[in-house]
DNA sequence: CATTTTTATGTAGTATACTACCTTTTTCTT
DNA sequence: AAGAAAAAGGTAGTATACTACATAAAAATG
C-alpha cells in the first residue's frame, strides 16, 4: 500500500533536498573537508563579491539574515572569512574570504561538482538537462514566495 | 553578474525546498491551521497505519529516526497522536492518531493540495507533469543515497 | 540458559531555517 | 537640528535534520 502523499510536490522535493544535502556531506567529508552545503555557497558568494555585508550576502544566496549571522559566524571561526565593521555605516559589517578560504574552495569544488552529478544518479543526459530547466523555471516564477527571496546586485 | 552556483542542482533544489516549505506554511496558517510539512507527513501516515513504531514511521516518510521522535512528542502534546508502550517488545512504542487528528488532518487536506499547486506557480500543465516525472525518478533512484531512505511497508 | 548481539528508543550536541523582538546607527521629515 | 522612521545586526526561541553515544529490552548463540 502507498501513501498518495509520495506523489505529492512537496514530497519529492523534500526528498530531493535529503538526497542533495547526503551526497555533498558523502562527496567532501570523504575527500577531508568539512563544510557545509550553506557555507559552501556563503564562501562562494564572498569571493565573487568583496566586503559585502550580511544582508546582501543573505540575498545573494537566498537565505534568511540570521541563518546567515550563524553560518559565517562559523567560516569565521574556521578562519576562511573576516567580519569587520563597515565605518561608513557603523550599523553594517564587510565580509571578505581569506587566503585560507579561496585555497579551500579551489580545493573542494572539484567535488562540489562531482556531488552536483551524483544527486542526479539515474537520470538521462536528457532528462538530467529537462529537469535542471523545469527547476530553474520553477525557482524563478516561485522567488518571491519564499521567506528569503533571492536578490541579486545590480 | 551572476553567480554559476544558482544554475547547480543542489541550489535549485535548496530553493524549491525552501518555497515549498514556505508555501505550506502560507497556505495552512493563514487557514488558522499550526502543522508544519513534517507534522503533516506523519500525521497522514499514522491515519493510514495504526500502531506503527517510531522506526517504521520515521521509514514511511523517509525522516531519520531522532527527528520523528520530536515530531510526534508534538504531534502527541498537540493532542493529535498517542504514542504508548508496545505491551509485545517493550523496546518499542505504538503510535496512533486520535480522533482529533483525523478531524484536523481532513481539515487541513485542501490547504494542503492548494499549497502544492502554488508551488508550481509559473508552469504549465506539461511541465509540472514533466517536473513530477522528473522528480519521482530522481527521488526513486536516489533513495539510498539520503541518510534517511523511504522504507514502505510490505 | 547464560552471554553476546541486535534492536528500539532516548540524550546530547551541531547546523540549518526560520519568527519575534531588541539595540544601535543612519536617514528622513518637519 | 530635533524627533520619527527605517535599516543592519544581534538575541531568544522553535522546529527540522542530523551524528554520536547511552540504555534497556529482545533475539541469537554457544
Amino acid at each position: 500500500m502507498t501513501l498518495e502523499y509520495y506523489s505529492m510536490p512537496g514530497f519529492l522535493i523534500r526528498r530531493l533536498h535529503q538526497i542533495s544535502i547526503s551526497v555533498f556531506e558523502d562527496k567532501t567529508r570523504s575527500a577531508g573537508f568539512d563544510l557545509t552545503p550553506v557555507q559552501y555557497s556563503a564562501l562562494n558568494a564572498l569571493e565573487e563579491y568583496p566586503s559585502i555585508d550580511q544582508k546582501t550576502l543573505a540575498g545573494l544566496i537566498a537565505h534568511d539574515r540570521v541563518t546567515i549571522g550563524g553560518v559565517v559566524d562559523r567560516l569565521v571561526s574556521k578562519g576562511y572569512a573576516i567580519r569587520s565593521v563597515n565605518p561608513n555605516d557603523r550599523r553594517s559589517k564587510a565580509h571578505d574570504i581569506t587566503p585560507s578560504g579561496r585555497k579551500l574552495l579551489a580545493a573542494i569544488r572539484p567535488y562540489v561538482l562531482e556531488a552536483q552529478k551524483t544527486m542526479l544518479t539515474g537520470l538521462t543526459k536528457q532528462e538530467r538537462k529537462a529537469l535542471m530547466e523545469l527547476m530553474k523555471k520553477t525557482v524563478a516564477e516561485g522567488n518571491a514566495l519564499s521567506r528569503a527571496p533571492l536578490t541579486e546586485l545590480d
